[in-house]
DNA sequence: AACTATTTATAAGA
DNA sequence: TTCTTATAAATAGTT
């Protein structure tokens, strides 16, 4: 949609490179921002450019939530992921490396010089990593017991660190998993008392009844048997 | 662009909002591809519709790294950032107990005799009320250090048990409300099967409907509003 | 930053 | 649903 056709390849001249980095940013922007309200879905966009500057969209929904939606689909089985958790402490330690790993963890420092990247400030990967060169040298013997005192600590922070974020991710779950059972139970009601209008009025037409209607749902006016199921 | 222009706001016609949907997150996805090659940028695209299900997309760069680098630039300060993690875990752990006292802990021992009843075998209660004693006598100065030894190793213990407890639990809510869910979910489209036969029945007796019916259920054969409500 | 010639996206209709 | 088409919107190249 231009003076031409352009090929979807990397631009080559850098000006014009940037100008329609500007231009379709700000179109890809506002198209998130139209989708969100047209169709109230939620939306999350990240922009970084080439440069290394960062643009974010999010829609009504905070950004923090719609990642960890995002975050929460990527674990394949948070089940498994947690049940495994629970076991033994030695072997708790061992499983947090899998599930620290399977979850891509975030915090991946970048504008901090290696001056400032001390442990602290490592992503949960590159901490998790660090921690098992670390076990690898305490395996040597002679180590000190200032070098394993430092262990100690990044254990902890890995531990507590990992931790923090499982127990993030369910609690996103469970609050997710209310709001919907609350819609659902909502929607029954209405449907269910829509049904027993509907069934009153039935009553009065009982001949045309018979003939209309299909045989399994030949019951009278209580209310469906399914409702049973429900607690 | 289309045959005519379109306010930005919600879409009240359900089909057609999710036709819109439809057509306008393959569009979004498709320019935030666009972008991230023509300008070689990072993009990162989530959209979750209102029914909850969950699109996305990203560009080279793993989605991963361009969240964490999100999160990243979110943080005023990376040290603030990490520093409150562990401070909530930390303000976790003394929830913890408080937790752990409010449930009522299980592995209440009770086919176990008392001879076997080691610290691992406490209820999660009697765990945490022994705590306090220890606690309370350490408090006072001159403890040895193998008492103190022993403490540590009970609020270890403690505090293994009852992070166990809470995943246990955490992990029930989740089963429970998938199965409410899910209930609800075949209650629901029985109820709505219902209604339709029922509508259909209806049309054939409409004189009779304008007796019986009470004002607010003048609706006709379409599914209730409050359908919408429903993914 | 504007301006337009074009292309592209898409709303409504089939 | 899927396709078609008229029209709105985005944007490439220009100024």
């Amino acid at each position: 949609m231009g003076r031409r056709k352009v090929e979807i390849k990397r631009i080559e001249n850098k000006s014009s490179r940037q100008v329609t980095f500007c231009k379709r940013r700000n179109g890809l922007m506002e198209k998130a921002r139209q989708l969100s309200i047209l169709c109230e879905s939620s939306v999350a966009l990240i922009i970084i450019s080439a440069t290394g500057r960062l643009y974010s969209f999010s829609s009504g929904d905070s950004m923090a939530k719609i990642l960890s939606r995002y975050e929460l689909e990527q674990a394949d089985d948070l089940k498994t992921l947690c049940l495994n958790i629970v076991e033994r402490d030695q072997h708790r330690i061992t499983l947090f490396f899998t599930v620290g790993i399977a979850l891509e963890s975030p915090r991946r420092g970048s504008k901090l010089d290696l001056e400032e990247k001390t442990l602290n400030y490592l992503s949960h990967k590159e901490l998790l990593e660090t921690i098992q060169c670390k076990i690898e040298e305490a395996k040597s013997d002679n180590v000190s017991i200032d070098c394993l005192k430092s262990l100690e600590e990044q254990l902890k922070t890995a531990l507590s660190v990992t931790r923090a974020r499982k127990t993030e991710l369910m609690m996103e779950l469970v609050k997710t998993h209310q709001e919907k059972e609350k819609l659902l139970r909502e929607e029954n009601q209405s449907l269910t008392n829509q049904l027993i209008k509907m069934g009153k009025m039935k009553k009065s037409v009982e001949a045309e009844d018979a003939r209309a209607m299909s045989p399994e749902s030949s019951s009278d006016n209580k209310p469906p048997e399914t409702l049973l199921l429900l607690k």
